[in-house]
DNA sequence: TGGCATTTGTACGTATGTATC
DNA sequence: AGATACATACGTACAAATGCC
């Protein structure tokens, strides 16, 4: 019959009508908010309350403010800051390295299918590019080739051209090789190892080039699991595989 | 040689301490943090500093302190409700319908194929049971029978065990759905759509019964771009076609 | 049960460094 | 270069709410 009755903060409804107006688009990017003692006058609260919502918009990658800027804080829209930030979070905090894995496997195996078919020639480029930078990284290496590894696996996300592609293979790939850097900085032959990723890369990018999106998943999803389910404990080995050809 | 200098804030770096003895796990959910005169002893700086850390600790759901506790605010640790919020918020603010569908298609393709195999018994019987209650709202019009549907998909994606899984398809649906709610409302025959889509979960049910992976994944990815495609403008639906076999 | 001590929520004032015009 | 307006940070004060005895 009655609902619980939870306390709204002052702080909470000059969030919400702030957010509510950049996210609806009144507010673009850009544009200005007034200063805030501007705002402590239109809203009528103290100027504390005015700061303690400002910092929670800026938390959220919404609005940055700048000491002594008399144009006051910047709107700055909708960005995947927030989201990454969370969904980092989350990962690190609550996921075993199977269930990274898994989702791993999950996105970019739908996403190197997606990249073979919608990449433009720009986009292969950027992927030819980065694959001739972890070539030359081999030498250098794993930190430099790691760097270069990053750079085509994002560029493949980006040839989805899908925001949610782009985000989660970032965060989930840097999560997924967090936990096992200290293992592949011991490895006994880092050399051999950089040598069979970069073969993988080769043959999945071989795949894109030839715009085969069914080559270009099962490549990717093998690599994968070839990689790394060897860092796994035996018992989540078994959720990687109903992910395989 | 030198870099640009970003200015650090006071409650930034507070924030960064709370937060990383959170997900580090040194403060389990269900602990107290000192109360705010003396988090600002022990950190050296104001109330205000220390209240806007707290502010943003608090909207990404780490920490929550209410008025008068003795105790201090409560660590509640990471949860996926940030995460959840931040996804809707860049979803509803910068995809397009058709972007939604694709990131839908992918996500969902593959969680079909993991749910079939991954599944448990009990999961398989709440899936059934949800199915049982769409064909049971058929006639009760169509909030009921989406409002089971929801509980359908989501049964399916909790089968997969993966919370990046959860969450993500919670957020997509929901989104999408509101994108064409006006649009099912004022649909010719409501019926016939949910007969349609009844069907669809029927099939689909039937390979997940089966474990049958690949043709739960096919039969969702179809089933997806049947129902929905047709509300996308032309220039969009060339994204969705690679995501089909 | 009621009262007490403590804590949070909010407001206001002030000093200081900084960006813009 | 100076004036102005701004954000940052600190400190104090008081009301409301909570938990505990």
């Amino acid at each position: 019959m009655f609902k619980p009755v939870i306390p709204v903060r002052a702080y909470e409804r000059v969030v919400e009508q702030i957010e509510q107006a950049i996210v609806e688009g009144d507010l673009q990017p850009g544009a200005r908010l007034p200063s805030e003692r501007d705002l402590m006058t239109q809203f009528g609260v103290s100027r504390s309350t005015i700061r303690e919502a400002l910092r929670v918009l800026q938390s959220n990658g919404l609005v940055r403010s700048r000491p002594g800027d008399p144009r006051g804080p910047e709107v700055l829209g909708v960005s995947a800051v927030n989201l990454h930030n969370s969904m980092n979070r989350l990962a690190r905090a609550t996921m075993s390295l199977g269930e990274l894995l898994q989702f791993r496997m999950l996105l970019e195996g739908s996403a190197y299918r997606l990249a073979a078919l919608l990449r433009s020639e720009e986009e292969l480029a950027e992927m030819e590019a980065a694959l001739a930078e972890m070539r030359a990284a081999v030498d250098d290496g794993y930190s430099a080739f790691s760097a270069a590894d990053v750079t085509f696996h994002d560029a493949v996300a980006r040839a989805t051209q899908n925001k949610l592609v782009v985000v989660c293979s970032d965060v989930v790939r840097g999560v997924v090789l967090d936990l096992i850097a200290d293992r592949l900085a011991h490895a006994d032959d880092q050399r051999a190892l950089m040598l069979t990723y970069l073969r993988h890369h080769t043959e999945v990018l071989q795949a894109i080039r030839d715009q085969d999106g069914v080559r270009a998943s099962r490549l990717a999803r093998q690599a994968l699991h070839d990689s790394y389910a060897s860092y796994l404990p035996e018992e989540q080995r078994a959720m990687l595989a109903p992910l395989l050809d």
